[in-house]
DNA sequence: ATTGTTTGGTTGTCTATACAAGTTGCTATA
DNA sequence: TATAGCAACTTGTATAGACAACCAAACAAT
């Protein structure tokens, strides 16, 4: 039984090729594509070699299969997401959109009680409030209220902040990096200001995302209240449903949460 | 040569068990994972079978493989925990919240052409259209428009589901297993059914949620549209930041997108 | 000491076979 | 005519064995 592996495995040229067919439209959309066995004849090798071939395929969606039935080509690729939270910035350029935003204010400040709770603040430590609209191709869809610690953010206090992404800024220019983000989202309706400012008609509803970022030693970031438009803008998460319950760890889950 | 394929499938099973013993840290992180060969002697299987209850720790994270050298654990298992996807049930229980619901409609249907294509089912299947108002002590808080995959389905249909868990349901009395689910949220204010069902007032703001569940096979279980009160829930999600641009695989990640 | 080579481990690929589980349609029977 | 059951297909799971590709460390030769 001579077996020589190949430098590009077989399963993998026979998925370049049947991809290459798909996407040619050999198979209409929903149709019954060719049964393992039918795939051994074509391409005479073993059905396990086959089964990875087409599992590549299902795995990018290009292929759905139902035990007894067939295998069959899908309608549409479902999009695939990692649950990495990006800037606005990249997030828009990855769409061809060009981003902007305009600073509506900007100063050092002591923080209200109730920021100061959030953020876990001590005493003297200061913030930085910034309030920027954010464009994609010069239509606003964010108002974004942030708060920083100023210690963090000073360093970069004074660049552009209309045209870059204070995260990448961040990155790049300071030693700071950011550990993980909870973020809480819930719905408003426009107000006076959030019209206004996102030239919308007053009573259009909105996403209200209030989010903290915390530094990768625990300290908080940034905290923000963030508008957007929901019309324009939706969230999409991933999650990994119900499995059983192994509460290895104890991490209190809360997907949801009650106020 | 007797081979008996049981009702979870031995990989299934084994790859729970490694799960539980990755989540249990019996490996250290960054650790030497078994190879194939130790582990088929200890689950006295074949190495097929490992290896396929390998690849789902892989695909998961969980793992990564190396050529010639061996298998290891990864370091951070981001966030994999926490967006756990729980039932409203569990939700509301580790709230100490009586959840309950009432069940508006339940009937097998066609599905109507979108919904179809958003479920990427082929002609002839059907679907379980189910309209839930879900309590948390006597207040309603949720409607839930969703369907089901009838063959998946139909196993509980006739269960109790005004005090059960689906997903519980789903699991201790059925195969399936569910592998993950996409959402996406939006922000809507209430309409005539909306307000009358949550007894809330015209144009009050809710959350809107989109969710696809899948199997772990890739085939549709759920598509549902779930209203929220805003006032009373909200969404947390906890994401990692900015780090750097490794895109994995090359998918295009939509946190957000445009409509 | 440095450079090859061997050796034994690892993961990766491939074959061949077998049976289980689910679907569909045909057929014999009541 | 209806239906029960069989037969032939599908995909799903599992085994056993073989060899390739790769790695690291031990060993041998220069």
């Amino acid at each position: 039984m001579n077996v020589q592996a190949p430098l590009i495995p077989k399963y993998y040229q026979i998925y370049e090729e049947l991809l290459a067919m798909i996407r040619r439209g050999d198979f209409g959309e929903g149709d019954r594509f060719p049964s393992d066995t039918e795939l051994v004849k074509t391409f005479t090798v073993s059905r396990g070699t086959i089964r990875e071939a087409v599992k590549l395929l299902i795995q990018q969606g290009y292929l759905v299969r139902e035990q007894g039935k067939g295998t069959f080509v899908t309608y549409q690729k479902i999009t695939q997401d990692s649950d990495k939270l990006i800037g606005f910035t990249e997030l828009m350029a990855q769409n061809g959109i060009k981003a902007s935003a305009k600073i509506i204010e900007q100063k050092v400040v002591e923080p209200a009680p109730n920021i100061r709770q959030v953020m876990n603040l001590s005493e003297g430590q200061k913030v930085v409030r910034i309030v920027r609209v954010r464009y994609g191709d010069k239509e606003p869809l964010i108002i974004e209220r942030s708060f920083f610690l100023l210690s963090l953010f000073e360093p970069i206090m004074n660049m552009d902040l209309e045209n870059n992404s204070i995260f990448e800024l961040i990155y790049k220019h300071t030693t700071t990096r950011l550990g993980f983000a909870v973020q809480r989202i819930e719905a408003i309706v426009a107000g006076q200001s959030e019209s206004k400012l996102l030239k919308i008609d007053l009573g259009t509803p909105l996403l209200l995302m209030k989010r903290f970022i915390q530094t990768n030693n625990g300290t908080y970031f940034q905290y923000s209240e963030d508008v957007y438009r929901s019309d324009r803008i939706t969230f999409t998460t991933k999650t990994v449903p119900y499995e059983e319950h192994h509460d290895s760890l104890g991490l209190p889950l809360d997907l949801m949460k009650n106020d």
